[in-house]
Order: structure tokens, then sequence, then C-alpha cells
RNA sequence: GGUCCUGUGGCCGAGUGGCUAGGCUCAGCUCUGCAAAAGCUGCUACAGCGGUUCGAAUCCGCUCGGGACCUCCA
């Protein structure tokens, strides 16, 4: 198997992979929280991780891939106070909060499939999961390590940091932390500033709700993501991953609560991605510059001046490497647009081309870049470049410029289903194909028309027909060979 | 305020102390009835000021700008 470097977000360095229990490789992700519409900022770590999903299982790795839907237990607003955002929405909607998750639930998956990302192997639910997140909190409490209070249980942050070092992942002293963190409320129950919720009360109107030793009540955020993690990827795995947000709170939580749990670090390699920007400045929710996916394919948002296909898209985030923030632009999406097309384009081209003896190329120098760069914490920008050498190499050979043998041939073959189709997951946008076929004829008729014009010289005709069908949005292009066409 | 990241050509984006990715755009050329496509060529950049070095966009310091986290967020 191939040496694979990740960074590291724990020791801030580029590491080897070792799995724990090679071939086998547990990869946990925090999903969405389903209580609104993934916009594209979500999407990107998705992307990110579905892409890491793909190239582990293109090295051998049998992954188990567990990525979690938060349905239950996200509060709205600061601290530990103010209604569940399941509630909260369902009120809003007049809907049951299972209405909510479901429909929100179903929209993410729909995304995700346009995206092309494979499906986790496992989906699981916060809800699904309250007995673990019970046993959990009251492992921690028999672990003295948090404590209850009129129903509510907390952790106890500064004695956890009396044995263990809680601001790790983010390099924090807990000093610093507390100094960063706001004055105690009055009203406030915690003993310590830093101290999270395991456990909170239901309120009279609370409908999500279930019973513990505590009384009936809900699980904090975080520790769904510790119980389901261990239960399907045992006390420690090997990657877990989510977006850089969640890092500083939601990640330095989890590890706290295992360690406080059963003593054991959870996971070997975290890894962050970074953000996607609009205008520099962070898409999320709560800035309200969230472009949805649906926005975005069809161009139905004021900052877009055209839709673009998700392929497109997927390949504008591939273009950035995962740790760097992406700018989301028209421009810049125009530019991976083309850029993508071009790539498949080739790829159509590949097929019809014929072998020469002799070889003029080293194919096999460029397969082995691709796998340096994936090797080096998947780095897709660079295996991109690579692969445009590979088209650039493709259309000279159309042309005449340069000699490929069969062998050269087949090995760009592999390549773009190795690089382009595996592990970066991209498609042919593919349509209907009935239509498809029905174009196709259309198509042959129009061009044989035109070709009866040319070959009369009536090329006013000619013209004519190849400008209205630019303007109905199909390109075409005369060669020695014929006539050919795209959409 | 604290902690940290970052500033690359017209745009987007990689990057290693020396060999200066890639995509898009623009201009020219080849091909072509004209286009388109493709190929080739050109536009050759690393915020500013100092320092280390034979040599720095890459290391160090300062200045300026941008951002993230510290509060729900992928």
């Amino acid at each position: 198997m191939q040496s694979l470097f990740i960074y590291n977000t724990l020791t801030r360095k580029k590491e080897e992979f070792k799995a724990i229990n090679p071939p086998f490789a547990g990869l946990y992700v925090c999903g969405p929280t389903v209580y609104s519409d993934v916009h594209l900022g979500n999407c990107r770590t998705f992307i990110s991780f579905d892409l890491i999903y793909r190239y582990l299982l293109h090295l051998g790795y049998k992954v188990r891939y567990v990525r979690n839907i938060t349905d239950a237990g996200h509060l709205e607003g600061d601290r530990d106070e103010g209604d569940d955002k399941f509630a909260k929405k369902a009120k809003l909607e007049q809907l049951e909060p299972m209405e909510i998750v479901q429909k929100y639930t179903v929209g993410f998956r729909d995304i995700m499939r346009e995206f092309n990302t494979l499906p986790p192997s496992i989906e699981p639910t916060a809800t699904g999961h309250i007995c673990e997140q019970i046993e959990m909190v009251k492992e921690i409490i028999k672990n003295g390590l948090a404590y209850e209070i009129n129903g509510n249980v907390y952790f106890d942050v500064e004695k956890y940091s009396k044995g263990f070092n809680y601001g790790q992942l983010t390099n924090r002293k807990l000093e610093e932390l507390l100094e960063g963190t706001r004055e105690l409320g009055g009203q406030d129950e915690k003993r310590g500033r830093l101290d999270f919720a395991l456990w909170i009360k239901a309120k009279s109107e609370t409908i999500m709700r279930w019973p513990s030793p505590w009384g009936w009540g809900f699980p904090g955020w975080h520790i769904e993501c510790s119980a389901m993690s261990r239960k399907y990827l045992g006390d420690t795995f090997d990657i877990h991953g989510g977006g850089m947000d969640l890092q500083a709170t939601h990640h330095t939580n989890e590890i706290a609560q295992s360690q406080a749990c059963y003593h054991k670090t959870p996971v070997n390699y975290w890894m962050h991605t970074n953000m996607l920007t609009v205008n520099g400045v962070r898409m999320s929710k709560s800035a309200g510059n969230g472009f949805l996916p649906g926005e975005l394919f069809t161009g139905n948002h004021p900052l877009l001046e055209k839709g673009y296909a998700p392929m497109a898209v997927r390949f504008f985030m591939l273009q950035t490497h995962y740790r760097s923030t992406l700018d989301f632009s028209n421009e810049a999406l125009q530019a991976s647009e083309k850029g993508f097309e071009r790539l498949m384009e080739a790829y159509k081209t590949l097929q019809s081309l014929k072998a020469s003896a002799n070889s003029s190329e080293n194919i096999a120098a460029i397969q082995s870049k691709c796998y340096e760069a994936m090797n080096d914490d998947f780095n897709t920008s660079i295996l991109i470049a690579h692969l445009f050498d590979a088209v650039r190499i493709i259309n000279s050979a159309n042309d005449g410029k340069l000699n490929l043998t069969q062998a050269d041939i087949d090995l760009l073959k592999i390549l773009y289903n190795d690089f382009v189709f595996d592990v970066l997951g991209l498609k042919a946008e593919s349509g209907n194909e009935r239509l498809d076929t029905a174009l196709q004829k259309v198509m042959d008729l129009m061009l044989e028309i035109r070709s009866k014009a040319k070959t009369g010289k009536d090329f006013k005709l000619s013209d004519e027909i190849r400008d209205k069908l630019i303007a109905a949005g199909i390109q075409i292009k005369d060669t020695k060979e014929g006539t050919t066409w795209k959409v």
C-alpha cells in the first residue's frame, strides 16, 4: 500500500497514515444538523471528505465511513439556553420536529447525490442513540468529571484539565481559554465558565424529550458524536473529520468526553476542512450569505449570472486544497466550469485516439505524480494540474502532433478512471437517455443539411444553422473527419 | 481584547530556500470558406520595509491589509 501523509490537527504536522487495524480504516465525520437546508459551505466539507473516503478506498482500505445526522440536541442561541433548534423550526413551519428532521434529511441526501458523493457506510442519528449517550454521561459522572444540577448535567472542564490537556486540539492553555470566555451570568448554574452541557433538562413545552436518570430531557450537542463514533468505530479509531469551525468547541469537547469516560484518546488523526467564503467572509447560516445548492444549479441568485452543473461545482471545490479557504465567485465558477469541460472533452477524445507504433510521452510518470500529489495530504490542486498535462497530451495526439502507443492510451484511460472518476468523483453530466438519442438523430439531420449547404458553397445557410444552434446552446466544430457537436 | 491563520500575475488557485504548478481570461500564430475546438507563443507574480543566506515568494523581525476561532454554525 502507498504511504499516505495526512495533516493531523492534533500534532499540526503531516504524518504518515498508519491504520490501527489495516486494511480496515475507520472514518467519522460530523454530519449536518438537519433543521434547515444545507448550504454550499456545508457541502464543501462533505465533498472534501468524500474525496478522502474515495482515495482511501482506492488505496485498498476497507473503510467504515460514519457520518452522523444531528436530529436533536442542538440549541438555538447562546450557551445552553433557549429552544431546541428542531422544536423552534417545527413551530415556525407548523410541523412535528421529526417532520423537520425528515424533510431536511431527505433534502440533504438528494443534494449529496447530485454532487456524486458516495453514501457513508453508516449514517447514525442522535435520536437513535439516546441510550448510548446516557450511558456515557453516567460513566463520566461516575468518574467524577461531570455533575448534575436541577436535571442538567455539565462537564467539569477545570477538573478535567488537572489530568488532561483540554485545549490540545487548538493548542491552547486552559488559562487562555478562561480569559477568552465571557463572565458567568448571575443565573448560570454551571460551576465553571468552560463547562458544557452533557444532558439538558426538558422544559414543559419541550417536545423532543427522553427519560434519563436525571429526569426528562435531551442530550447536549457534543455527546452524540462521542457515543456514536465509539459504538461503530471503537474506543480509538483512525480518522475523525469535520469543518474547522468545529475544532475549538465540538471536537475539543469530544476528546474530553471520551477521555473522561473511558480514558483513551478517541482519535489518531484529526482532519479539518477549511471554509467556503463569499467576498472573503465565511459562508454561514447566521451571516445570511449562504448559497443553497439549488440556487447554484439554477442560477437563481442575485450574485450569479447563470446556473452551474453539480459536477462543475464539485470540480470548482476540488481545485482548491481542502485546508485552504475557497472564495466563491461567479468568475471562479466560470473558470472551473470551462476547465471541467475541457477535462471531460479530452476523455471523449481519448476514446477514439489512434495508437502509434512508438511513443513520445511518458504516461507512467504522470500517473506516479498523481499518486504523489494525493499521498501528500490529498493535494487535489496538484493532482488536477497533472491531469491537465494528460489533457494536453491527448489533444496533441489527436492533432497528430505527438505519438502514443496503445499501452499509453490504455494507461491514460486508467488514469481517468482512477483519478477523475474514482478519486475525484467526477462524472460526465448525463441527461435523459431517450432524449439524448432523439437529440442525436436530430443533430445528425441538421448536420447533414448543413453539410450539403457547405458542399454547395451556400455558406449563408450553413452559418445560419451554426449560429442558431449556438443560440440553442449547441456548439459544433468542423474537422477533417466531419462535424462534431456538443451541448 | 486574547489565540491563530493568511496576503501569489487580469481572475481563481498550488508551491519547494536555487530548477519560477495548473485552470480561466486577454493578444498573436497554426489549422479553417469563416468560425469553433485543439495546439503553440506571449502577458512571468509572489503586500511593504528590513534581516539571515552565495541565493528567499519560500526562514526571521517589524509595518500594513484580510480572515477564523474564543458564542449556534461544515
